[in-house]
DNA sequence: CAAAATATTGCAACAGGTTCTACTCCGGGT
DNA sequence: ACCCGGAGTAGAACCTGTTGCAATATTTTG
């Protein structure tokens, strides 16, 4: 609508990190002053997501919120929406652990998984805000970041990891492709009801629906 | 990368359109010149985008291109990703014309429906560059922007309508959700493929997957 | 502990989507 | 032929993600 802008745009291929190594300080442990910075970097991206969804989350103001300067920010993470899969990420992991203490109880392997599967979009409705935000991220990161296919490959393995409490550890034939397009129509559910091409309360039905129609048993 | 910016952001509420009335000139038939102004917009961006992808679809450069003012540009089409996805209808539409000329030639449904679906990811993989700007755009239609779940569900339409020709109007229980997590299932595989997370080669196995796992007969 | 190497900070600058303004132009009604 | 309102034009302005830089802080090394 207003004062918007665009997205990535120029590619203004090499010039990048032009001055010192630039890479974020993930790959050895961060000092504990390092972790602590993350964690307030990404609790502030949390919180103004959830007031305000996407576009409330501005770099500046996560910036300030965090207490930390914007080129830091930067350096921990390479684009708002890596961030906010970043995010994602964690959120993800947290619902996974809570489900793995409290396992679905359907009867059949398809009931199962069409539960967990639920249940995720059941917590993301009483966010939607949040949501939006991380869907939104989710499905603009760019391709060409470094870092990003890997940040996408984490929450799709959280994810792939939920699902597979749900199955009792076997394995069904071409269980890989099962999960991948599980995780494709559970990416394309959100996305859809976070666009407002189908009512919330589809979602749970098109999971159903799915999981029932790719599993039997 | 670089020299990136945002997505909407702010939502300055009212102001919208302070002067004129600004509704897009689509209500009533457009003048001779209208329609050709808009079709010059649209073959713009299609060659921008054909070109450099997502990024290269400059707002400044297609007016430039159609040899109309930034202004008017706006008054066609609010935002560049609507833009984008009338562009994306008018190719999804031709593509559709094509298809019925030529149908599927699949014994069974499921076949025939999965025939449909791998059509549209081949021609698309033929276009990479254009095809990933019509999927980044159709993925990040703004649900509040007038209009545009309106131009989302005319791509839907389509799609649905290639189905439909390869399913011979008989029609499966549950025909609705089916299609419409068909529908899911190709944008997934898409956003996919375009954002990095699958080998185009993939979209066909993960397609044809999901067809017959859906699609009993 | 001092020097070197890294991290942070604070800010200015850039880029590109979107909006606004002040005009000019064109077609229809009189 | 003249007037009017909507449509177009040119270009500045605004907004926010991202980058660049010089000056400081912190850590690491020797």
């Amino acid at each position: 609508m207003a004062g918007t802008t665009g997205r990535v745009a120029v590619r203004r291929a090499a010039a990048r990190n032009a001055s010192g190594n630039g890479r974020a300080p993930d790959e050895s442990a961060l000092t504990p002053k390092q972790s602590d910075r993350r964690r307030r970097v990404i609790q502030a991206a949390i919180s103004l997501a959830t007031k305000g969804g996407y576009d409330a989350v501005q770099m500046r103001d996560v910036a300030a919120e965090a207490r930390v300067a914007l080129g830091t920010l930067y350096r921990y993470f390479p684009s708002k929406d890596q961030l906010l899969v970043a995010a994602l990420n964690e959120w993800a992991e947290n619902l996974r652990d809570k489900q793995r203490s409290r396992p679905q109880k359907g009867a059949t392997k398809a009931d199962r998984v069409a539960g967990v599967l639920r249940g995720t979009v059941r917590a993301m409705e009483r966010q939607p805000k949040l949501s939006a935000a991380f869907v939104t991220a989710l499905g603009s990161l760019d391709a060409e970041e470094p870092g990003s296919i890997e940040r996408a490959a984490q929450v799709y393995q959280t994810m792939t990891e939920m699902i597979g409490q749900a199955m009792d550890g076997e394995s069904l034939p071409d269980q890989d492709q099962l999960m991948r397009v599980l995780g494709q129509v559970w990416f394309a559910v959100l996305t859809f009801w976070v666009r407002g091409w189908s009512q919330g309360i589809q979602m749970a039905d098109d999971l159903d629906a799915a999981a029932h129609l790719m599993i039997q048993d």
